[in-house]
RNA sequence: CGGGGCGUAGCGCAGCCUGGUAGCGCGCUUGCUUUGGGAGCAAGAUGUCGGGUGUUCAAAUCACCCCGCCCCGACCA
């Protein structure tokens, strides 16, 4: 492509909305304009790093057996009411009615329509299994878009869906699924970890969410130093402590001290001058209309969704004042665990801990000398707090470590969650109707290409990876006005062009450093630079933007070196 | 939904407090010079000052209402 000829706005200014790195950059490499909030136009050069990961997705989609449907966007809202998600989605779902006044919505994910699609075309076992995919655009209404395309109203999404006859070919589906994914963010050239995420009540461990590392992602992660283990924060787990014993010996006597208006845990450490290590938090949780208190150390958070998890509760919130009081009959504050009036489970952080001080369940009083058994019992010891570096990995010996990710593709097991609610059935060998098991799979696509940009820039702009990169070569001529220069860069230019090589020929009559200020905004992996002094001697001079180097090739080289670079790079993101 | 901020040329911004000819930088057009990291000089073009209503002799500027956008939080997965 001529440079001349294309629809390329580069901007020298950062737009003053634009938060994020790669979506100020995309917007100054005039990949992409923002039509109104969360809602993006592409342009050329963005939309082609778009096709650049669909397609990825699709060799590695094809590859792992799901076949490419096209679903639509407009969905009638009957379907959505049959799995009774017309009432639970809320705002997102963006509802409207057509001229007949039915009411439809912009589909934000299409389980519903797959669901409908499939269980009106397979009736049996033998059809079983199938994983149908497609690349569409989705709308959510999202409370507060943010970073560009990272967080969007309408994106481009794939979206895959399995359908097994059982559990254990369900299983299968998901580890298909898995690999594919492994391999797509291996090719697209992204730092990635595919982390464990909460399924909620879908059970299992059957939920990965594929993190790219970046600073700026909204999705902390905790992993493993020293293996593969790694988990979003609501899911990771901590091991119960191999110490769980407090020692032996005479326990000094329970002691009630008045503590006036000291409630927080950074009170009660510094008021009694304790460390937090030895209080014992006390909260009150609300679950399902019933109370429960849960202990956990002073120093360590509850994580609401294990403690959720743990009760099998449907609703949990902290519980109100009055839930409290009539709990341990004193404000808040001042709760703990000894003649407590409600079930009382603890984090394993509880295990060991000796002498405790906790909330005396009176007001302005705490109890110092706490011990568990003989002051008070614990009806169940779980995991039940949120993970914290340093601690100790579920896995191996490796330590646990924090780190931010954005998260561009998730698996999940749906099991019958919607195959139930919409009658997908089919008939086994012995004749009796069965319950498909589904799978669900999405890679935002959009998203994963300013993930790249989050992972690959410096100050100069973008810095492609071969895989998704725009172009893979520019060629500058230093001065369109010299003949033999520019008749140089052209017969480059054909000879790369030729060779089915994805080349700019920058011929704008601008000077050297804007040329070159572009191509590094844009992030082109390759730059061929035309001068007169190197061409004098038969020289044509390579820039490699991801490194800065500076390499001379005779003319008659260049085209044959470029290529074999290309695929080398293509090779090993492969 | 709560709190805060912003809206003036394509982009980035000043002007508003204290009402009186709408500005600056970049970009754009033309000419000359220049030509290896966002050139110089000169001459130009470009605005419903987000919209409406009000106050006033006079509103970008003051008041009220509306709209849009951004940030923080809440919510959501």
């Amino acid at each position: 492509m001529l440079y001349s000829e294309m629809h390329l706005p580069t901007g020298r200014e950062v737009p003053s909305d634009a938060e994020v790195v790669s979506n100020q950059l995309m917007i100054r490499a005039g990949m992409i304009r923002k039509l109104t909030s969360g809602i993006y136009s592409y342009l050329p050069l963005g939309y082609r790093v778009i096709r650049k990961v669909e397609q990825i997705v699709r060799e590695e989609m094809n590859k792992a057996g799901a076949q490419e449907v096209h679903l639509p966007m407009v969905q009638p809202a009957e379907l959505w009411q049959e799995s009774g998600r017309w009432n639970y989605y809320g705002k997102e779902l963006l509802r409207f009615r057509d001229r007949n006044d039915r009411d439809y919505c912009l589909g934000p994910t299409h389980e519903e329509v797959i669901t409908d699609l499939v269980r009106h075309d397979i009736k049996t076992y033998r059809q079983l299994p199938k994983n149908l995919y497609q690349i569409q655009t989705k709308f959510r209404d999202e409370v507060r878009p943010r970073f560009g395309v990272m967080r969007c109203r309408e994106f481009g999404m794939k979206d895959a869906y399995s359908f097994d006859a059982d559990e254990a070919g369900a299983e299968k589906s998901y580890e298909k699924m898995f690999a594919a994914y492994n391999n797509i963010f291996r090719r697209c050239g992204l730092k990635f970890r595919p982390v464990e995420a909460d399924s909620g009540s879908i059970g299992g461990s059957f939920s990965h969410e594929f993190m790219v590392l970046a600073e700026s992602g909204e999705d902390a992660i905790a992993f493993c130093e020293k293996c593969d283990y790694a988990a979003n924060l609501e899911k990771a787990e901590i091991a119960r402590p191999e110490k769980t014993e407090p020692g032996d010996g005479d326990r000094p006597a329970l002691e009630s001290v008045e503590t006036p208006n000291v409630r927080t845990i950074d009170e009660v450490s510094a008021f009694l001058n304790v460390s937090p290590q030895q209080i014992v938090k006390t909260l009150i949780f609300n679950a399902d209309g019933r109370a429960c208190a849960v202990l956990i150390r002073g120093d360590h958070e509850v994580n609401e969704i294990k403690v959720k998890n743990f009760l099998g509760a449907a609703e949990l919130e902290l519980a109100d004042d009055e839930m409290i009081f009539k709990a341990t009959g004193a404000p808040r504050g001042f709760a703990g665990p000894v003649g407590v009036k409600v079930r009382v489970i603890a984090d394993y952080s509880i295990l060991g801990l000796a002498d405790m001080v906790t909330g005396a369940n009176r007001e302005n009083h705490h109890l110092k000398n706490v011990n568990l058994g003989r002051d008070f019992a614990v009806e169940a010891f779980a995991d039940l707090r949120v993970v914290q570096p340093g601690d100790a990995c579920p896995r191996c010996a490796g330590e646990i470590k924090f780190a931010r990710g954005i998260e561009v593709g998730h698996v999940f097991k749906l099991g019958t969650k919607y195959s139930k609610a919409m009658k997908a059935v089919y008939l086994d060998r012995d004749g009796r109707e069965k319950t498909m098991i589904m799978g669900c799979y999405g890679i935002g696509i959009g998203r994963t290409a300013a993930a790249c940009i989050e992972q690959n820039f410096d100050q100069n702009g973008i810095i492609w990876p071969m895989p998704l990169a725009p172009y893979a070569v520019i060629v500058t001529p230093v001065n369109i006005n010299e003949t033999e220069v520019m008749k140089a860069a052209r017969e480059i230019y054909d000879e790369l062009l030729a060779a089915g090589v994805e080349v700019i020929l920058d011929d704008r009559d601008e000077r050297a450093g804007v040329k070159f200020k572009d191509a590094d905004l844009i992030g082109i992996p390759l730059r061929i630079v035309v001068g007169s002094k190197n061409l004098a001697q038969g020289r044509v001079e390579l820039k490699i933007r991801k490194t800065g180097e500076n390499r001379l090739y005779a003319t008659s080289d260049i085209c044959e070196e470029v290529r074999a670079i290309i695929a080398a790079e293509l090779k090993t993101a492969v």
